[in-house]
DNA sequence: GTCTATATATTGATAGAC
DNA sequence: GTCTATCAATATATAGAC
């Protein structure tokens, strides 16, 4: 999803001007610059040197920071994971009606955004090999989808039918869905018209009532 | 897709014991390598070094096949590309109810084979930063979704209803949700049963039809 | 066509001045 | 905490013997 990459001040926002504030500015100013690098060359390519130089610092300062590269991309994701969080929770607050056309619109701001799709991508390549990472991962993955539960039970109550998938798997359904069509339409836009997502999903939940 | 990952004798395989034959050989010998190793450290971290003592040959001996790192990654996947159309041919067919117990199986083949998922998670990271490979990487998923089209307009036609969704959009939600449960189910088998993509489908296909 | 040896550049990370 | 200078390791790619 198209995060804002905000900064997360650990413990409250220190004074302005303070010399915690400059270190918090630099702190900050290294995860927007790893983001940009990491998107751009991958976690692999990515060098050390060029995030210092895009972030306007030295190398020798995001030792000061960061116990190396690996700890710098683990820091990114940290902070990209909590903003994906807020963002979600703020979106779903309005019940599935209201939800679902805002779906549309983060599945094309997603895709459209130029590093959000790459970082979630490199993401998932990391986790694939670092299982501590990939627990991570999986747990934020499993609490985006303990958001998304309640709106589904409410809108099965609403139908008052019996489904033929759980509402665990519609949620699972509706977020896989979500990331294939983001890397499709990333891919090929015009094959993923910008309300796609939404008719998909209308569809599927019609067609989850079972037939007898 | 799981796909064995064969060799593409150009033109013609040749007699073997003969100097084309062992040429040959090492060329699919370090294609093997090549997917071993990208597989394991991604294609930013993988070395020629790495990839040639995979293969049981030196450095010196990639670049009398190749041209260098990236045109080994690239003849990768254009292997990979011709195995994977084939299979998906050969296994569709049979029509769409065969098919979709097949892919079934599919999903849980490609997110259990060690390397499938991984493998296509780097070609679309690489498209995203290389546009020629990104234009075939999306020609190749087009090729996908028009082998799909005659199976989804068949069903159309049985069952005798409007749909909410085109033939190819219903074709591009189905690729979608392939490689969304496929990453998902990587990340966290349990929460991706192994019939989940059919299920999904089959109530996708139950509720295209228009209400009114 | 495959090997060994090597050229050249860049990497992640550290040491020490300020 | 940030800098400059530098380390050792490793990278891609090439040259030349066989």
């Amino acid at each position: 999803m198209p995060v804002p990459d905000e900064p997360t001040p650990p413990g409250g926002t220190p004074r302005a001007g303070s010399r915690a504030a400059a270190r918090e500015r630099t702190h900050a100013g290294l995860l927007d610059a790893a983001a940009a690098v990491f998107a751009e060359k991958g976690y692999g390519a990515a060098s050390v040197g060029e995030i210092a130089r895009t972030a306007g610092v030295s190398v020798g300062s995001i030792y000061a920071h960061f116990a190396g590269k690996q700890d710098l991309f683990l820091a990114l994701m940290d902070r990209r994971r909590v903003a994906e969080m807020d963002d979600a929770r703020r979106h779903l607050a309005d019940g599935l009606p209201s939800a679902l056309h805002d779906l549309d619109h983060r599945v094309t701001a997603t895709a459209d955004d130029g590093r959000a799709a790459l970082l979630a991508a490199e993401a998932w390549l990391y986790a694939m090999r670092d299982p501590d990472f990939g627990a991570d991962l999986a747990a934020h993955q499993d609490r985006l989808r303990a958001d998304l539960l309640p709106l589904i039970r409410a809108e099965r109550a609403r139908r008052g039918a019996a489904w033929s998938l759980t509402d665990e798997e519609v949620a699972t359904v509706a977020l896989g869905l979500f990331s294939g069509l983001v890397q499709h339409r990333r891919l090929a836009r015009d094959s993923v018209p910008a309300d796609l997502y939404g008719r998909a999903l209308l569809a599927l939940l019609d067609g989850l009532a079972t037939r007898d």
